[in-house]
DNA sequence: GTTAGCACTCCCATATATTGAGTGCTAACA
DNA sequence: TGTTAGCACTCAATATATGGGAGTGCTAAC
């Protein structure tokens, strides 16, 4: 990064940069001098492309054709030249109409969100969903079916309900599933998934002795089943954004990228590798290292509520992307998301609980 | 259906779309001759073709290549000439071990039935979530969640677990949601939604009528909100199958395609449009009307229990598609989702319940 | 340092063979 | 009368020229 440029190829690699996103056509010397005003010739923009080419920021597809950037060129154009493009109004006022309405569920919160992120910026949206491990229980019931199996019921203090079967001994009746339910609550509500103590199971298996069996199904289920159920789970929005991109016209390309984006744990990994970076973050080609994402830039975010990182949310494109504009999505519904969650907590935490 | 080919022309026939649902290349008298031994010479099948083509059965994409059979001349195949092929040892062993594992869950039975779908045939899966309508409550829960909301959850007998939350007055404390869940309990369960009558709504007010405001959110989600959103909704498997199609190599149709299919309605009635039809339902090419489908057919059949229709399921795929073996698996795929349903609905109605 | 001019490169679109799979027709044969 | 060998014909698909045209690098002049 130690490189400087002279403000002249500053504005050159900017405006081929600018260009290429647009057309997705190699830019040559011609169209910088005609259609961004910098009062030089296509002789003199040649000679500082050919400079910017040996430094590493453009290239040439082929010796007769303009120059494209490079993922070089990208990084210092992220880093360096490009200026955010805040929101139109339009668009706040679309963002603000859609969570209004859905403002209570989480799971819908991501939904939305997803959406949002895709449409606002033509490329796919990847929602990390929140992951479990800080919210807590607010109510478990076990609810009898049949003479064999009951459903475990968790309701969480962020909305979330999950819900599992589990098989019961034959013996065990409904008033029996209602003591136990009953303790549960008693003793795990306010607790987190992951806060579950040893001493706590204890004193449950004390006061349960009787029903053993179906305490090791349940608590089993409750600390372990729930608990990774939701993580690694991914939205995806606007898949078939990608159909768009002239880059991804060949369906051998699509295959491949469409095969990794069905895999979760994949994807899972792409958006968490990302520990120590606060903000937005922008991996560009090969700076995402899987296969088959090479032509992929990847521009991504971590949510959270109250400091605590919860999941992270991003947008993925071609390397050839708006980033100006992408970024500018991401960051401002981070912000947006971090508030509805830290919304949906809030009521939660604050005030009076009832039941 | 009138028309009655001699033997020979019948053979010739299913030979071409034979050879042509595998290769999905134009099929030439020569081919025909060579790998389908009817022991007559290339420049018989030639006049038995041009015979086949006059009346509708075959045409040629141009004068100088092979013969593709026509939507007729695929009709006439699925319906006079095609043969069911058994599934084999592995594939009924792979469908066994696949369902034993998620046979509580009616959500998972779907989704399971669905991945096979795809898996088995290599085309893309349709199945449309069963119909709520006809499956009665088991129990149904308040829980407060803070000040103004609460989340209602309704378990069905069929084992389906849904949830919605609610916004309630302030003034409604936990042993409020806590009586009102009783006397819903006690007056609903063993309703379908589409049973639940005035006069017991009447009754539930008489006995609540406290909670006149509360009530009416929560019968108005119990009857409308949660009825309707589990119908008409859609799960696809192995989407991505399509790519792996040679008709759809073409960037611009699989828009096409896949743009229809992310409309849910729109496959809802795809799905819904056959009323009289029992067993499995072949539409090929034109014979489905949408826009944008005609290189497509689609076979499938309806699910239920007890004789009830609740949904049904399906395959897509190009027009060229191996009926024989999609049909089996349909028709199979059919059968053990009935039962799987079956046995889920039975081990709730006629078992002792408990609570 | 900038720019006009020019030769050069190489993609792309178009036109022009060439090939080959497959046909329809005819005439001979069983 | 049905079947078949033979042959001329058709036409997509594949290669093979051909002519721009967009863009470059270099040189020399300003």
């Amino acid at each position: 990064m130690g490189f400087e440029l002279d403000n002249r190829k500053k504005r050159i690699l900017q405006a081929v940069i600018k260009d290429y996103i647009t057309t997705a056509e190699p830019v040559g010397s011609r169209t910088i001098a005609r259609k961004y005003g910098l009062g030089v010739s296509p002789a003199t923009i040649r000679n500082e492309m050919a400079d910017l080419e040996e430094m590493g920021f453009l290239e040439q597809p082929h010796t007769s054709a303009g120059r494209i950037p490079t993922e070089r060129g990208y990084r210092y154009y992220v880093d360096c030249l490009m200026q955010k493009e805040e929101l139109s109004f339009n668009e706040e006022d679309l963002i603000q109409r859609e969570y209004r309405s859905k403002i209570d569920d989480v799971g819908q919160v991501i939904h939305i969100t997803g959406q949002l992120l895709s449409q606002l910026t033509s490329y796919t949206a990847v929602v990390q969903k929140p992951k479990m491990g800080f919210s807590s229980f607010k109510n478990i019931q076990l609810i009898g079916m049949d003479k064999e199996r009951a459903i475990l019921i968790a309701v969480m203090d962020n909305g979330i309900v999950q819900h599992r079967m589990i098989e019961v001994p034959g013996s065990i009746t409904g008033n029996d599933l209602a003591a136990i339910s009953a303790v549960l609550n008693a003793k795990l509500s306010g607790f987190t998934m992951e806060s579950i103590k040893n001493t706590l199971i204890k004193e449950i298996y004390i006061e349960l002795a009787r029903y053993r069996r179906t305490l090791d199904m349940v608590l089993d289920v409750l600390r372990f089943s729930l608990a990774s159920d939701n993580d690694d789970k991914i939205y995806l929005g606007g898949l078939f954004n990608i159909l768009n991109q002239p880059e991804f016209q060949n369906v051998e390309k699509l295959k491949t990228l469409l095969g990794l984006l069905e895999q979760e744990n994949l994807l899972s990994n792409l958006m968490a590798a990302d520990p120590s970076a606060s903000g937005v973050t922008v991996r560009i080609g090969g700076e995402i290292s899987y296969q088959g994402m090479q032509d992929c830039s990847m521009v991504m975010a971590i949510y959270g509520v109250k400091g605590q990182t919860i999941g992270s949310l991003g947008v993925l494109g071609p390397t050839r992307m708006d980033y100006a504009k992408v970024i500018s999505v991401v960051e401002y519904m981070t912000r947006k998301l971090s508030f509805a969650l830290e919304n949906i907590f809030k009521g939660l935490v604050d005030k009076e609980v009832r039941f």
